[in-house]
DNA sequence: TCATTAAATTGTT
DNA sequence: AACAATTTAATGA
């Protein structure tokens, strides 16, 4: 009786681990908000022709200049959205984590990168070729909806930014990137926690470790978020995208 | 399960 | 950038 238990047991196991190698794009895909609203059949051929990538810590996704062949989506991981402005300082824009996708203007627009993304942590990408992006834009009206509000998000984003050129602030540079990257639209696959490190925070938000830091301990006063050991939890998102000191 | 150690992260200057 | 303090993860008894 134990004997055949344990065998169950142990096939249940490897059924899952076989479901996992088989299926991995469509469990990936399963994260996104898009993916749920398309049919079946378009379903189908996406799962065919996304493809799946890692990217190690500190590698580049692409750069400025680039041609774009892909929407790129984010199944685990971290990324960060920089550009290079003519002085030759970093600016970085936005992060990206799990659920996110990035670079829709791009492709719509057929023009080459305008931005760096870099991999914060080692990260497992998506590509979809742009050939599956635009046909999925001609056939389909939820991916279309979609796309529209992910459109919308970034710009009320890059709004607030110019609203409040706050690009010299450190404390309400954090506070935005991290409101940006806890965006349920933009980045639907992150909860109220994750797990960061204060120095990703720094680079994601393009200050040192040490400023990072004193930010971080600024907005946990204020209410905000929760400052863990290697992690931080939002508590109010709005007063985030709102701060400013 | 517990103690020791190494590694990672944080707080501060 | 450097340092000490703290937390976590890994290891082996």
């Amino acid at each position: 009786m134990v004997v055949i238990s344990q065998t169950i047991a142990t096939l249940s196991i490897l059924r899952r681990i076989i479901m996992k190698i088989e299926t991995p794009i469509r469990e990936q895909l399963s994260k996104t908000i898009w993916a749920c609203a398309l049919t079946p059949q378009q379903l189908a051929r996406v799962e065919v022709e996304v493809v799946s990538r890692t990217i190690a810590a500190g590698g580049y996704v692409c750069r400025k200049g680039d041609p774009v062949t892909h929407w790129i989506g984010v199944h685990e991981g971290l990324l960060k959205m920089s550009s290079v402005s003519p002085e030759g300082k970093t600016v970085s824009f936005a992060g990206m984590a799990n659920g996110g996708w990035l670079g829709e203007g791009s492709l719509l627009k057929d023009e080459p990168r305008k931005y760096d993304v870099v991999a914060l942590r080692d990260s497992e990408l998506l590509y979809m070729p742009k050939a599956t992006y635009l046909w999925l834009l001609d056939s389909s009206i939820a991916f279309n909806r979609f796309l529209v509000t992910q459109l919308n998000e970034r710009l009320g984003l890059f709004i607030s930014l110019v609203e409040y050129d706050r690009m010299l602030e450190p404390d309400a540079r954090v506070a935005r990137c991290l409101a940006a990257l806890f965006n349920p639209y933009l980045n639907p696959g992150i909860g109220r926690e994750l797990q960061i490190s204060q120095e990703e925070i720094g680079n994601l938000s393009g200050a040192s470790r040490q400023r990072a830091n004193q930010a971080l301990q600024v907005l946990e006063k204020a209410g905000l978020l929760k400052v863990d050991y290697g992690s931080i939890t939002i508590l109010d998102l709005d007063g985030l995208r709102q701060f400013h000191s």
